[in-house]
DNA sequence: CAGAGGATATGCT
DNA sequence: GCATATCCTCTGG
């Protein structure tokens, strides 16, 4: 038996997060997705894995930063609307793309804004380099930290695109969730959304594990109050 | 360290 | 047309 949340897992023998680990409201998803692993199997075999630190919750409804504020259903936001663990792939500035797991709730998803990297870490920073975009060529090689420290660099980096998008985490065949080794050492921040504007924007909707240093943002004031 | 600029898909006023 | 759940490089204090 693998117990609450878990499948047989993948051809390792490792345990897979099933269905049920991602029917719960966003906010608490989005805290219990900090400390597991992201697994990804890339075509030609290579597996990449990293442990989420950073995310965000993006509720329906009042929400007026989320993609599926006041419950509109467009033809991009489509999987926000669908079962819990259906991923939510979206291209931002017509360049990157995002990733967020859809949570319980109507329209309700939770952003996956960085990973620690763990595994796989030349073919992430060769992912990284191959798919720079903008105008400004030249590029240093990312330090390991830096590899996955943004909703769009952990995208480039585990070679996620707009082909995940409605799939369901459950049970993609070449990217999954796996338990955490243990429950995460470090404390959990909550702090106000990045790249916010409006009313919603000072919410305490971002999560992130205290001190590790592939988050994003660090918020010295919301560590300070705690 | 802060700010500017650029690349540019998608949805909305 | 305009704003946006971004990232990278260069510039000036």
């Amino acid at each position: 038996m693998a117990g609450p949340g878990l499948e047989a897992g993948d051809p390792r023998g490792r345990l897979r997060l099933g269905g049920d680990f991602f029917g719960r409201p966003c906010v608490g998803l989005a805290k219990a997705l900090l400390g597991q692993v992201l697994a990804r199997r890339l075509p030609d075999g290579r597996e990449l894995r990293g442990r989420i630190v950073e995310t965000e919750a993006y509720l329906g409804g009042e929400d007026t930063a989320s993609h599926s504020r006041g419950g509109r259903r467009t033809a991009r936001n489509a999987a926000m609307f669908m079962k819990p663990g259906t991923l939510y792939v979206y291209q931002i500035y017509g360049l990157y793309f995002c990733l967020n797991i859809s949570s319980q709730g109507e329209g309700a998803a939770v952003l996956l804004r960085s990973l620690e990297p763990l595994q796989g870490l030349e073919a992430m920073r060769q992912l990284r380099l191959s798919q720079r975009k903008g105008g400004h060529p030249p590029a240093k090689p990312p330090k390991d930290w830096q590899l996955c420290n943004g909703p769009s660099k952990l995208c480039q980096a585990l070679a996620i695109n707009r082909t995940f998008d409605q799939e369901d985490l459950a049970s993609a065949p070449d990217l999954w969730l796996e338990p955490g080794p243990e429950a995460p050492a470090e404390a959990l921040v909550c702090s106000p959304r990045i790249g916010i504007s409006g009313d919603w924007a000072h919410k305490p909707l971002r999560f992130y594990l205290r001190g590790n240093k592939c988050v994003s943002v660090v918020d010295k004031a919301a560590e300070q109050a705690t």
